[in-house]
DNA sequence: CCTTTCACCTGTATGC
DNA sequence: TGCATACAGGTGAAAG
């Protein structure tokens, strides 16, 4: 469940413990973790030997560490990805995926992954909205914290769409670092049901919106992120607190802190969505 | 071209 | 106890 806040948290680790650092060496543990690197395992370790890793940056859910060249390694999390800083002597993690050592002797960074939906990679650098962006991420839009996120874009390109306002904002390519959970937390804060056709919203309540999504998420970043389970973790192995500070997600039958009523779940994409029935009701007609 | 669906994974919880 | 099923869900290819 990495999404934008989860993954600067980790951001923030590897900001602390990888930069500056010299690879020594890499491992591959399992090829699906790299299945993004076209040219495979073996070009992936002799590609990372002896580079020095730069700052890390992130846009949306992916995460990249600029390699000296003009490369970078690029990651993304996935629904159950970890990167982990761990002492170099002790035992894999029965989902580790890539380990990566350094010269200093210090803690290996770790990718560690039960479902294999995240992956790793090195790759060239791209440009893509206002800054440079590993280049198999150059359709991702920009997420709602980058200082070039332009929110009267934002506003017309989701009206233009012939499509739902819960879809919208999962869409990464239209706003990136929105997923499951925080869609539906900032749908219930901005009060709109997440089926409401995008071309019938005014621009006040997009911008409503889009400033429900920036509190959610800050405020969610301010308390180290949002953990159901073990699975999401910061670089050191904790997860956050913010499921405790969510509204609507997970809370089926339980009050609406607003007006009470029993939050609902509903089925979407094969998977769930949460609101307030009273705060938010369906549209009254579907495609309107 | 745009929108929607589905495959990709494994561990945990639940039902029979 | 054991087996089957549902669920968690981000991404991008494929289908519509």
């Amino acid at each position: 469940m990495p999404e934008l806040p989860e993954v600067e948290v980790v951001r923030r680790g590897l900001e602390r413990w990888v930069s500056g650092r010299v690879v020594a060496h890499a491992e591959v543990f399992h090829p699906r973790a790299i299945r993004r690197h076209a040219p495979g395992a073996e070009e992936f370790v002799s590609r990372l030997k002896g580079r020095t890793v730069g700052s890390a940056e992130r846009r949306g859910k992916y995460l990249w560490l600029p390699l000296d060249g003009s490369d970078a390694i690029l990651a993304h999390l996935g629904m159950s990805g970890q990167l982990l800083m761990v002492e170099p002597d002790s035992a894999p993690e029965k989902h580790l995926r890539v380990r990566i050592a350094f010269t200093d002797g210090g803690p290996d960074l770790r990718f560690v992954d039960q479902r294999t939906f995240g992956h790793v990679l090195v790759t060239a650098m791209g440009h893509s909205g206002g800054r440079p962006v590993p280049e198999p991420i150059v359709h991702i839009a920009a997420d709602p914290f980058e200082a070039h996120f332009d929110d009267e874009k934002f506003a017309s390109r989701l009206r233009a769409k012939q499509t739902e306002v819960k879809r919208a904002l999962l869409d990464q390519s239209l706003i990136s670092g929105v997923g499951n959970i925080y869609a539906d937390e900032a749908l219930w804060r901005a009060g709109l049901h997440g089926v409401r056709p995008t071309g019938a919203l005014t621009k006040p309540k997009i911008a409503e919106l889009l400033a429900a999504a920036r509190q959610v998420m800050a405020a969610a970043l301010s308390e180290g992120g949002t953990s159901f389970d073990s699975l999401y973790v910061n670089v050191n192995g904790e997860s956050g607190y913010f499921d405790r500070s969510l509204a609507v997600y997970g809370r089926r039958d339980e009050p609406c802190p607003r007006c009470g009523a029993p939050i609902i779940r509903e089925s979407f994409m094969n998977r769930s969505s949460y609101s307030c029935p009273r705060c938010q009701p369906r549209p009254r007609k579907a495609g309107l």
